[in-house]
Order: C-alpha cells, then sequence, then structure tokens
DNA sequence: CACGCGTGGCG
DNA sequence: TCGCCAAGCGT
C-alpha cells in the first residue's frame, strides 16, 4: 500500500512552487499558512507575489500589518495574515530571522497550530512528523476504517492511526505525508471521488463495504445577515485602498450592507438597534459622513490599530 | 471542545 | 440555483 502511494506520487504530484527543492522554509511556512481553508489555485498567485515582496521574515516584519493584509488580497479568513505578520515578528526577535525546524517552536508561533507545525518541520525540514489534514483524515476514514467521511473533529484515534501509518525512515515519511495529501485532494476527494483511477482501490474498505453513507451531516456556515458579511463588505473597501482609505469607497459599500443585514430594501433609514452588532457600528459610521476630520482619524486607527479587533474580535472597535 | 472565522468554484 | 467544500487556528 505504501509503495503503490508513494508511486502514484511521483507519477501525478503537481508542480508547486513551495515544492521545489529551492524553495525556503519561510516560502513553506507562508505556503502552508495560505493553505489553511483554502485552494490551492487561489493561493498561487497571491504566494508569489508575497515571496516576491517579502522573501524573508525579516522583511514583512519591517512592513506594516495593513500592506500585509492588502496583499493577502481574496484569500479568506484575512486574520491570517495579521498572524503571519506577527509569526514574521515573532521570527527575527527569537530566532534571528530564521524559521525555527522544530515541531515544538514552531508551534508557538501565532497563526501556527499542530497541522502546520508538522507540515513545516517535515516539508520544510525533513523531519518525521505526524501530518494530519483533513485530506489525510479523508483517505484514511475510507481506506481503513470503511467509513464516508472524518469525523466532525479531529480525534487521537486518528493521529494514533497516522502515525502506525508513517513510514520510519525520514526521507520516505516525508513523501509518505505529501502523497496521502496529494490523493486526498486529486483522487480522494470529498463529494465526487475518482475510484476508478486509485492506485489501492483494492484494500480500500469503504469500497469493500459498498461505499456507505456519511453517518452525519456537516452544519454549513451562515453568511447573509451576519456580521461576517459586514465585515467582507469592509474588507473589501479597506483592500481597495492603497495608501490610506479613500472613505468614498467605504461608503459605498455600506449602505446596501447595512440594508442587507437589516432586511429587504427600504427607503427609510435603519434603525440601528435593530442591527447586528458590526452593523451598527458601520451605520454609526456611516452617519458620522458629514465630520470629515474626525471621520479620516477614526478611518486611519481603524487602518493601523484597530483591525485587529476587527478580524479577530468579531466586531469593528472604532476608535471613536 | 464546539464554535466562528472569508471567499469563490463546483456538482 | 445553492449548499458544500477547501493543506486549520484560537478561544
Amino acid at each position: 500500500m505504501h509503495q503503490a502511494i508513494v508511486n502514484w506520487f511521483g507519477r501525478n504530484a503537481r508542480d508547486l512552487p513551495w515544492r521545489s527543492a529551492d524553495c525556503s522554509p519561510w516560502g513553506v511556512l507562508v505556503s502552508e499558512v495560505m493553505l489553511q481553508q483554502t485552494p490551492v489555485v487561489r493561493v498561487l498567485p497571491v504566494w508569489k507575489d508575497w515571496m516576491s515582496r517579502w522573501p524573508d521574515p525579516g522583511s514583512l516584519a519591517a512592513a506594516a500589518s495593513g500592506d500585509a493584509v492588502r496583499a493577502w488580497g481574496r484569500l479568506g479568513y484575512p486574520r491570517r495574515a495579521l498572524r503571519l505578520h506577527a509569526a514574521a515578528a515573532a521570527i527575527t526577535a527569537e530566532y534571528d530571522g530564521e524559521v525555527p525546524g522544530s515541531y515544538d517552536r514552531l508551534l508557538t508561533l501565532p497563526g501556527v497550530g499542530s497541522y502546520t507545525a508538522a507540515a513545516v518541520a517535515a516539508f520544510a525540514f525533513g523531519h518525521r512528523e505526524t501530518v494530519v489534514d483533513t485530506n489525510i483524515r479523508r483517505v484514511q476514514a475510507r481506506l481503513s476504517s470503511g467509513q464516508a467521511l472524518p469525523a466532525p473533529a479531529l480525534t487521537a484515534a486518528e493521529m494514533r492511526l497516522a502515525t502506525e501509518l508513517l513510514p520510519e525512515e525520514p526521507v520516505l515519511s516525508v513523501k509518505w505525508n505529501a502523497a496521502v495529501m496529494e490523493l486526498g485532494a486529486l483522487i480522494c476527494t470529498a463529494r465526487s471521488p475518482r475510484c476508478t483511477e486509485c492506485p489501492v482501490r483494492a484494500e480500500c474498505s469503504w469500497l469493500a463495504a459498498g461505499e456507505p453513507e456519511p453517518t452525519y451531516t456537516p452544519r454549513g456556515q451562515a453568511w447573509a445577515g451576519t456580521d461576517r458579511q459586514v465585515r467582507g463588505a469592509m474588507m473589501a473597501a479597506l483592500r481597495a485602498a492603497e495608501s490610506g482609505l479613500q472613505r468614498e469607497l467605504l461608503f459605498a459599500a455600506a449602505p446596501s450592507i447595512v440594508t442587507q443585514v437589516h432586511g429587504t430594501g427600504t427607503e427609510s433609514e435603519p434603525d440601528s438597534d435593530a442591527l447586528s452588532p458590526v452593523g451598527a457600528q458601520l451605520h454609526r459610521l456611516y452617519a458620522l459622513k458629514a465630520e470629515e476630520d474626525q471621520l479620516a482619524r477614526a478611518i486611519e486607527g481603524l487602518l493601523r490599530d484597530g483591525l485587529a479587533q476587527a478580524l479577530d474580535g468579531g466586531r469593528i472597535a472604532l476608535p471613536l
């Protein structure tokens, strides 16, 4: 089974720049953070631009966090850009600008959890690590456990199984981790798996069991009418401002979003009390349009200081 | 530990 | 069309 999957990987692996032999540990770290919950095709152009602009942790640490957020573009979950910026600062201050190679030290960095720490230690430093991402979990669930999908949350049993399956030899273990991830991404996909092309279809417990249905239904993420929608609109306006914020852009985005959050289109002004916390804050900001000096300072403050809270706290903390 | 966090493409 | 899904993390 190991031989079949590793051989398949040798023939079918995508040619991704962060897999190149001359890619730095920093490049691997940046790719892993960008790939958290974001598809490869969307990461590729942003990663190239990011690495060209900030080729090492020190250069990113010297930049403004707002620039990191803008360069993040539309990858989503922009708090990751803030955490990567903070990680660059920590690497510069505590590790002399060199990305640490040990799992334990990587784990201390902002935005680096158990998966990313293991992935960077393995893929950038060649260490033998138990790497478990959503692809590996799904392959294990089908191949070994006969389940259509893994459990909603990562379990200790899954970690044990992954460690049991991991080859002893470090170089082979790195290939194995990458190969199983790639198999999950290209063949053993969540919705329409391409089992006829699978190199281990003969050993698959899920196929042998007759492709049973998932035993639970995943819960979707709310979007319309939520604070997330308001934050998304504000982030789009903030990104659009190249230097400082052109407040017209924020105002242009505000009324339609406030109306959406409040309800269907009416001529009257929305009642701010009926809005979500972020929606109410945005409405309050919109109402201050006349006082331009105060408004300009507020927006600059939002960009400079309040952005982290806006992204992390679930509410816009305007310094008004 | 269950939950909230952006965004866009696809079945 | 619309809900599901994508190399998770922090609280």
